[in-house]
DNA sequence: ACAAGACTTGACCGCCCGGTCAAGATAAGG
DNA sequence: CCTTATCTTGACCGGGCGGTCAAGTCTTGT
């Protein structure tokens, strides 16, 4: 189905739609930064202007592609829920949309979420040091019996993710002095502590 | 003590650290990419040999930055978990000095954590948009009783935090075909269920 | 007071990137 | 066969960035 490599006239929009996947891998690959238009025309097996001819600039391109991966992502949630019956049904069919998408549409939810500090192999990798080294005190935390090293990894990076997003979310709003934030914390960390406790092989 | 805004000389050690504070808080307010070395130079009213004088590239400046907050970082978090007894005390106390942590240092935890995606102003809300859609969606299955709508988000916060961390570490390690993804969502699933279930006010 | 050396500077270079243009190739319609 | 509208291209521009240099200025030891 696909043509050979060689540069075949399309029409614009199967043109348009390739160049959309075609940058969607390249973005993942090397984060918006480190992907130029003439990377993403060449992948494409086309010039740059043919490129501007359907994106009006390299952000609104992205932009494009956030946006239909979002609502794709939402759809999924939302449907796989929808067919859930009771609230705990729900969660984990929520759940297991997510990372059935996760892992089939891997470029697309790289760009979404995991697109963080890729100014460079080196440094995401110093930073991803620091989130492996508390994820290792964390993990050493969980006593669960029978659990595999591996699980508990997973575990200890779902507490940290906990922490993070929570954070970050506390930290967008206006933020005081930060009062309570004793209490915030508190409530995180029962939902980590009675999450923990809960989990049995 | 601080000299007026004229520029003085200032002895090497003194002149680094200050380079190091005005890097961090211009890192953490335009991202790595949009800081310019020359911006981090004016921002400490020095120019930019000088900077090269002290940091021999940007991403040597950038690295040395998340070196020193990640271990500051991991001390904090290490030293309270440390002075905790029982297994509960320590979730608790992590998560109080990681919270405390992020509040005080929060130019250190944007340039750790909450840089992603930080292209462009605009770009960053379309991706936040996603995230809060399906933060609201969970929210919504939040069915605890007496919890204020913000606390419900916070929670949902968390939950995502956890798909999105557990999913991100689940693809750094090379995945298969992601065949057994679906076991994978329900360990996640269950520790999110519990600590829901465990949340009481 | 004076030289030595560290500190600071404005100007500069090469590079790459986002974005544009005018001209050439190609398919459909009469 | 030729016109026409579309698709495609190589070449180009302005600008900003990371990084460097030779020269000027302040402080310190004597």
């Amino acid at each position: 189905m696909t043509p050979p490599t060689t540069t075949l006239r399309l029409p614009a929009a199967e043109r348009r739609s390739q160049l959309l996947r075609v940058a969607l891998d390249a973005f993942a690959d090397h984060g918006f930064h480190g992907t130029s238009m003439n990377d993403v025309a060449d992948a494409a097996g086309v010039t740059k202007p043919v490129l501007y001819q359907h994106f009006a600039s390299k952000k609104a391109l992205y932009r494009e592609l956030v946006d239909h991966i979002g609502r794709e992502l939402e759809q999924a949630i939302v449907a796989a829920v929808a067919e859930a019956d009771g609230p705990r049904q729900q969660v984990e069919a929520g759940f297991r949309a997510y990372f059935r998408w996760a892992t089939s549409q891997g470029a697309a939810f790289t760009v979404l979420f995991a697109d963080r500090n890729r100014v460079d192999r080196e440094l995401a990798t110093a930073v991803a040091k620091v989130e492996s080294m508390v994820a290792d005190r964390v993990a050493s935390l969980i006593v669960v019996e029978g659990l595999s090293e591996d699980e508990r990894h997973v575990l200890a990076f779902g507490v940290i993710g906990l922490a993070e997003s929570t954070s970050r979310h506390w930290l967008g709003l206006g933020l005081g002095p930060g009062l309570d934030a004793d209490a915030f914390a508190d409530t995180v960390a029962q939902l980590a502590w009675s999450g923990l406790r809960g989990i049995q092989r």
